[in-house]
DNA sequence: TAATGCATGTAACGAGTTACATGATTTG
DNA sequence: CAAATCATGTAACTCGTTACATGCATTA
């Protein structure tokens, strides 16, 4: 239960409608919460139902018109109310490391392939990361707000760290031993290539 | 469409009833793919009905009755197929992360409370994962599949690893900057976002 | 006015979750 | 034999995903 919650989030940030909010999250808050459109749109129907949110009355209430939302003082409490809850960290859930699994019961045949395109895409989300790190965290500005928004920044930093660096030592070690990392370990013997 | 191939790998590795596979999915593979039983029960049904698996002869069809299941060759093929397919990783998506964005707004009243409980429960996995790797990867031994299975492992180490240091430095971002620190950058800031 | 793009929405499905139901086996 | 436990299974619901439908506004 947390895409209503970080739709009441985006919408205290800024009153949007339906469109906006699925931009917005494909930017920021998006990068560890993504929704789609659809997902957006039934959601802000609920929270309007439950009077968490209401459409501006600007807003007409014909279909293919735009439709602005604001958050209501209930929804601005249910938020704070399930922000203070606890809730226990999930188990990690990823199939690469399923597929890794599986690899050594079939067979791991071409599995490198794989591990060297993701090690590719996190190396890229990675730079993002960085990009967005100097472009909006200067190191003046320094509110209880902005620090919570940068550690939430530097979790996606290092967790993409964490992959790239993974990825490359797991490629290491399953890379065949040939030719040079070999002879370090293997004094080079008389015979010619095979 | 994870599950199924999960299942298929755990009954290559050694053929099972429903049951011996929820436990086994609560220890090994669970660790990165967790199921309940009714997953596992429902998923089983379908696997069989498409010619993947098939209930050992010796298992009776009554309801009370264990059943054992084991991979039939086409369930071998369509595992090796997937293992080799290519899937991008998928972003982010954690609750603690979205708590944080949200407390920035409506404030952090008690959030480092939940930090620490996390942080424990990070460092608990942690030390399980530590003395998984140390029972059961003794540096001798060292087949392909043993390797795969380590990075596995190294996977959750690391994952936990970053986990702990995260929050370490979060809480300590956080905390109310008392006494020595404090002096350097007095804010004299008030509150009020907007 | 026809085509394009913007904006909101419906429908159907798959996967995961929770609660509960039922049959068999052990054991007190 | 009653109760606890093992084992399989149904049902109902939520959330996320994919494909598609509809209405409005712009402009070629």
């Amino acid at each position: 239960m947390s895409l209503p919650h970080a739709i009441l989030t985006a919408l205290l940030e800024k009153p949007s409608s339906g469109l906006e909010l699925t931009r917005r999250f494909d930017m920021s808050i998006g990068y560890f919460w993504s929704a789609t459109h659809q997902q957006i749109y039934r959601e802000l129907g609920k929270l309007e139902h439950e009077g968490y949110i209401r459409a501006l009355p600007s807003a007409q209430p014909t279909r293919g018109q735009k439709k602005e939302y604001e958050v209501l003082p209930a929804g601005r409490a249910e938020l704070a109310r399930w922000t203070a809850e606890s809730q226990d960290p999930k188990p990690i859930r990823d199939p690469l490391l399923l597929r890794l699994r599986a690899a050594g019961v079939v067979g791991a045949e071409g599995i490198d392939a794989e591990l060297r395109r993701h090690l590719d895409l996190h190396q890229r989300q990675l730079s993002e990361y960085l990009e967005i790190e100097k472009r909006d965290f200067p190191p003046d500005r320094d509110t209880v707000e902005d620090r919570l928004r940068h550690a939430v920044l530097r979790a996606g930093i290092d967790l993409e760290t964490f992959w790239t660096r993974w990825l490359s030592r797991t490629l290491a070690e399953l890379e065949p031993p040939t030719a040079a990392a070999a002879d370090a370990s293997t004094p080079a013997e008389g015979n010619g290539p095979k």
